[in-house]
RNA sequence: GCCGGGGUGGCGGAACUGGUAGACGCGCCGGUCUCAAACACCGGUGGAGGCAACUCCGUGUCGGUUCGAUUCCGACCCUCGGCACCA
């Protein structure tokens, strides 16, 4: 029998012979109880796959191996989702079709996984970009569409101006595109909306009913923004019309001082006066062309201009004046604000720069104020900004409203209710959240099913046409217009209205990247379906997800989209839970050899199939998992694999190299060290906890890899806890122990805790806290006797000697503390 | 600025509900094997002092609670992510 450690002939034989039974086949309807594991699917690029995507894999593989050894019917699937960007700019540079592009990747990305001996269900494969699936991507869109989620609008959207296409909101980091870097100006086109804010609230809410980390719920509550606030209706002097402000301040009403509008407000040139025009006019066109980069930059200087016109506060009938400057946003709220540059820091600093009056209507609690080394006098005065808690002050009208004396909060109330009593406002709730801008002028991504007609308007294409199937086209480039180049096929554009039959013509936007990802977790439940999505049945056996993990790029996009998706889904009574995901997890980037992130320019980057064709995927996975605590940031180390590798080596050597006994029972040292292993093991998978489990496990071969013989019993238990660490060297040596099923089918090894009771232990002695000896007792000893035998060692009895003791302290098992003066 | 992680040996990192800090691994030192080296195996390894027994110091900083704090409380520093004129 060969004894020499090959990885590379094992690997492939298990890989094999896995694929062969399909070993990890789930299985529909089965009478198990279910448990489904997914990690996110990678997109395909060019590059393969590099050391981070293992990691989520790995890690979740386990679990999933774990689970299935447990007798849970398990769901751990892949899938790519590879519509999108790189492909298409591949396609643009060489003209070859982003479909063999993707393709080729695909294949690529598979052999790499396959080559790391992941347990995945590979029947139920399938990518974004097969018509199969995204014919039901197109499906989803025309649900929105008929239930009022999806609608057209023209509106000023972020364009990238060299990748020629508009962003999302979410897409532009610090003013420039996410991909490429480039400018981001504004532009308005018509877009498909998706409608994500109507289930903001249940975004937030439904998130108390899963199991997420705190910081994924964190940062999905802060992302939807949500405040509280009212709506206040302010009359223009002079005017019919009437201003409509939002704020979560309504108590602050008494220092509103002037207004402020957004620039591309609608009232803007109504309320413009003659001598203002030019002033005006000449700010609005130069907002209009600084991008969202300038804006957001540039934020230390505030610029506004005085429109001429003055609105009437309706709490005190005052005239203020309304201006027009860029720090009011379009897109939030109503666009325009009542300031209130006493207890706001940017309308101060507006207010301070225009010389606009401060009127100081809150008065700051004495130990706030000294706390943020703040003179109260300075406040009142209006020399210093106070946006925090105190007392209202000065703020009482003769129509029935009197906050003054009154705290935030029960100022805010009251104001609301007045507000309400004279019909000129009431609370509102605003969100940071906006709606998905869901159309992209690009071709490589999903066909937006709608058709438009001169007479009809849009209508969705009906759904024995889907899929609409992407053309062949000569250029991939977007065109000039901003169109994308499907608008140049001109077949394909020309069709006719769904409706009445007359010549009509098709959207040539397609879905954004994140369209195919927002529901791919349903259709692995029900890969080929061809009549629905996925069958309520399938769906209703294997949703939701157990347990989601992925990177923590994605908490905020990917999970509130597919959230949202799920959601609409559920209210149409089409997917059987609100909630897609019961518990979500993220794993810690790899950075790169020295802590550096991983990237082609720093040559640091590690390729995985180098390191399986060094030390095999066994030695990869095991050191990938002991890298250190799964949810944060590590740094790979190459030195670091050896210390994978000789544990493996170790395993090896005992399953080979040493005698088996049968039939031979476990000693208490033994029975001890394989049940503590099998305890920590068992929890640790389940916490995700692997680097503390494999230590486990490498302490268990310490103390057994050494003699010249293992009985059974002891090296087949240890066998099944490490298989789903490092599945093919186990599968190796548990058919060479005699087996003929596989290990990664075999039952889970149950701990008992009475192994688990030492006879005796080590108990610490410390005199006044300070460790002084430490003796061995026997388990469960009585007080006295241990405290006598403490006092009698010679190093305690030293510390003792000529004080007086105070105190005895004992924990049983623990310690005895001598407290002494 | 706001929200959320994280600061423990030369390095990656352990540590249950407050109870012997540094498990496990890397590296390093010494030994066995070898002509030699590598591998493997055995032993050692927080710092300072001491021949030794031992002693003192030590979990980002300062303070507090406690017989006892990496763990709890208060203030602060550094660092990494996310958000950022959202009224």
């Amino acid at each position: 029998m060969n004894s020499k450690y090959d990885p590379k002939t094992i690997e492939a034989k298990w890989q094999g012979r896995w694929a062969e039974e399909k070993t990890f086949r789930a299985v529909d309807f089965s009478d198990k109880p279910k448990y489904y594991c997914l990690v996110e699917f990678p997109y395909p690029s060019g590059d393969g796959l590099h050391v981070g995507h293992p990691r989520s894999y790995t890690a979740l593989d386990i679990l999933a191996r774990k689970k299935r050894m447990e007798g849970y019917n398990v769901l751990f699937p892949m899938g790519f989702d590879a519509f999108g960007l790189p492909s298409e700019n591949y396609a643009i540079k060489t003209g070859i079709h982003p479909s063999i592009t993707t393709k080729n990747n695909i294949e690529r990305f598979k052999q790499q996984l396959k080559s790391l001996g992941f347990s995945f269900d590979w029947d139920r494969e399938f990518a974004t970009t097969d018509p199969g699936y995204y014919k039901w991507t197109q499906w989803i869109f025309i649900q929105f569409y008929k239930h009022g989620l999806a609608y057209k609008d023209k509106m000023p959207i972020n364009w990238c101006t060299s990748c020629k296409i508009g962003l999302a909101n979410e897409e532009v980091v610090d003013g420039r595109c996410e991909r490429c870097g480039g400018d981001v100006e504004k532009r308005n086109i018509e877009q498909w909306m998706l409608k994500i804010t109507a289930y903001a609230d249940a975004l937030i809410n439904d998130l108390a009913t899963v199991n997420f980390l705190d910081k994924i719920k964190s940062q999905q509550i802060n992302w939807i923004g949500r405040s509280e606030g009212a709506n206040v209706q302010f009359r223009i002097a002079g005017h019919e019309t009437s201003l409509t402000v939002f704020t979560t301040r309504p108590d602050t009403l008494f220092g509103a001082t002037y207004m402020v509008l957004s620039p591309e407000h609608p009232l803007v040139s109504d309320l413009t006066t003659e001598e203002q025009k030019a002033a005006v006019t000449e700010y609005v066109h130069t907002a209009s062309h600084k991008s969202d980069l300038e804006r957001t930059e540039l934020n230390q200087e505030k610029t506004g201009v005085f429109t001429g016109s003055y609105a009437i506060n309706p709490v005190n009938g005052e005239e203020i004046p309304v201006w027009i400057a860029d720090y009011v946003l379009i897109n939030y709220g109503t666009g325009a604000i009542m300031a209130v540059p006493a207890h706001d820091e940017r309308d101060f600093e507006f207010a301070k720069k225009f010389d606009l009056p401060i009127r100081c209507i809150l008065r700051p609690d004495r130990e706030d104020a000294q706390k943020a080394g703040i003179d109260m006098e300075n406040v009142i005065n209006g020399n210093v900004c106070w946006p925090h808690d105190g007392t209202i002050i000065n703020s009482s009208n003769d129509t029935g409203l009197s906050i003054d004396g009154k705290p935030v909060k029960e100022a805010i109330r009251a104001t609301i209710q007045w507000l309400e009593k004279q019909g000129i406002g009431e609370s509102a709730v605003n969100y940071k959240l906006r709606d998905w801008v869901f159309s992209r002028q690009r071709y490589w991504g999903e066909p937006i099913p709608m058709i438009y007609c001169e007479d009809c308007g849009w209508s969705p294409v009906p759904d024995d046409e889907l899929p609409v199937v992407l053309p062949e086209v000569e250029k991939y480039e977007p065109t000039d217009t901003g169109e994308s180049p499907l608008a140049l096929i001109e077949d394909w554009v020309n069709t006719s209205c769904p409706n009445c039959q007359k010549p009509a013509k098709r959207e040539t936007d397609t879905m954004p990247n994140w369209a195919g990802s927002s529901w791919y977790f349903l259709r692995y439940t029900d890969p080929g379906n061809d009549t629905a999505f996925a069958s309520v049945e399938k769906l209703a056996y294997w949703m939701p997800v157990d347990w989601y993990n992925g990177g923590m790029e994605h908490t905020t996009l990917h999970l509130l989209y597919s959230r949202f998706w799920n959601k609409f889904l559920y209210d149409c009574g089409l997917v059987p839970t609100s909630e897609p995901y019961l518990k979500r997890t993220s794993h810690g980037m790899v950075l790169g050899e020295g802590g550096e992130k991983m990237s082609k320019s720093r040559g640091n980057v590690i390729n995985p199939d180098d390191v399986v064709q060094q030390y095999g995927a066994d030695v990869f996975r095991v050191y990938e998992m002991f890298i250190g605590p799964f949810d944060q940031t590590a740094a790979w180390d190459t030195k670091g694999i050896a210390g994978a590798e000789r544990f493996i080596h170790r395993v090896w050597k005992m399953g080979t190299a040493l005698r088996i006994v049968d039939d031979q029972p476990l000693t208490a040292d033994q029975l001890y060290i394989l049940h503590a292993t099998i305890k920590k093991v068992t929890e640790d998978i389940e916490s995700l906890d692997l680097n503390t489990a494999i230590s486990q496990m490498m302490i268990f071969i310490n103390k057994n890899s050494t003699g010249q013989e293992i009985p059974r019993e002891l090296i087949e238990p240890f066998l099944k806890l490490l298989a789903p660490f490092a599945p093919h060297i186990c599968e190796e040596l548990w058919a060479r122990l005699g087996h003929e099923r596989c290990i990664a089918l075999a039952p889970w090894p149950e701990y008992d805790e009475t192994y688990l009771v030492k006879k005796s232990v080590n108990i610490a002695i410390q005199v006044n806290g300070k460790l002084r000896a430490s003796i061995e007792v026997g388990i469960g000893s009585e007080k006295d006797g241990i405290i006598s035998k403490a006092k009698a060692n010679s190093n305690v009895s030293r510390h003792l000697e000529g004080k007086q003791i105070l105190k005895e302290i004992y924990v049983p098992n623990r310690l005895v503390n001598f407290v002494v003066r």
